[in-house]
DNA sequence: ACCAAATCTTAACATCGTTCAGATCCATGC
DNA sequence: GCATGGATCTGAACGATGTTAAGATTTGGT
């Protein structure tokens, strides 16, 4: 666990700890994997004991962000009072507040999951974000049949402010601004959704790359005869 | 305009050029300016002539790319027949048709207004969704006291579906589906935002990065006396 | 106590962004 | 027509980076 001379004893977290803080000051690419070694006091080789690239190091930061944040957004929703629709908010706000106080670590957590095939330990915030729908579903704030889909919706509209404010295209002035912008962003969208005329049910389906991939690890897992 | 030799004659363009070729082919980081110079035929310091950095280069193609969104997505609102929300669903669907079709060069656009200040040529699609919505509210689509701060509420779902996409943390089989999720979108936000309760007249107001360059820009240029 | 595996170091390589002195071309004045 | 100055490009170089290979050190199991 701590140091001892020549062996470092936890290399990996380090290497994670120390690549977040300089992401966080500097931004995704404005540090070398060579200077996190020197934070760290070991050469810079060491880090392919634990890491095959620096992208892979970077692609296991930005799952582990992705778990801290989901774990905080379940969290949120689940201490929110109020309305019906008040546990969703609070995931939203969570979700908007986290990339305007920490746009970078955002970037990269939104950024990262194309390049590498990192597995996100669950919860992953969209796990959080499907599990409050179905719920608001059963307490009778979204009508059955706006369901299907839904996720995917409001997503994109929590997503996008989130982005917006991470990327610096949309300035707010402080945390109460924020709250304020993404509620008002979500309660318009859970009301477009409930006034929504019925579908067709051959409505094409979006996919989330993050369920997709674990359903897949699941099926590798599980006894082959499955077909 | 044509190489002549030793001189290339518009080797600004070229770079240009070259460079979203390549970030089409390998993303915003995986190419080397040396490269681009190459694919040109161009001495690797040729390109400091007429920028001073990659990250200057990158900035300037990030902007005339934004330039060029902008266009196409005014020509298609233009162009659009049907009820009196479709110009803003022909805005919206080209909007995240553009970064399903070319998440890399989409990515690129959007990540690289925040390190350089770079500003980009009218009409950035930003000032194309602010017309789209007053020309929304004279045609009667949408009230007049939700139109303050609209642009926000519709920009962050369209932009977040779109850098879902672009990101693949969200997949869609073809453009058509893209199609139907971007109109059920951008449907049920506008029918919350008519929707809506009044709100207060001290409602905080966001502010776009695009639009506070250009007026800063503008007051510049302007005669001092001016406040 | 021993050995294999895991961990770390040192040294090196190719490549990158960038700089600088000098070569080449073009346009303008006469 | 021709010199001249400015713009443009080349060639060589520098320090830093990601990555690899070979060898040193430590740990853990038997």
């Amino acid at each position: 666990m701590a140091k001892s001379g020549y062996h470092h004893g936890d290399l990996r977290s380090a290497l994670l700890d120390v690549a977040e803080a300089l992401v966080r000051e500097r931004g995704v690419d404005g540090w070398s994997l060579r200077e996190a070694c020197v934070r760290i006091g070991v050469s810079p080789s060491a880090a392919y004991h634990h890491f095959a690239s620096r992208d892979a190091l970077v692609g296991a930061l930005a799952a582990r962000v992705l778990t801290q944040l989901g774990e905080h957004l379940a969290h949120a929703a689940e201490h929110a009072a109020g309305d019906v629709q008040q546990r969703l908010i609070a995931f939203s706000t969570g979700y908007v507040r986290w990339a305007m106080d920490d746009p970078a670590v955002a970037r990269l957590a939104f950024s990262a999951g194309r390049a590498t095939a990192e597995t996100v330990v669950p919860p992953h915030p969209h796990d959080v974000l499907v599990a409050e729908l179905d719920r608001l579903v059963e307490a009778g704030g979204l009508k059955a049949a706006a369901r299907p889909g839904a996720e995917f919706i409001v997503w994109a509209a929590v997503h996008g402010l989130a982005t917006l404010l991470a990327d610096g295209l949309v300035q707010l002035d402080d945390q109460r601004a924020a709250d304020l912008e993404t509620e008002r962003l979500v309660r318009a969208t859970l009301t477009g959704l409930a006034q929504e005329e019925p579908r067709s049910t051959a409505w094409p389906t979006a996919r989330s790359a993050h369920t997709e991939r674990l359903a897949r690890q699941q099926a590798a897992l599980s006894p082959e005869g499955d077909g």
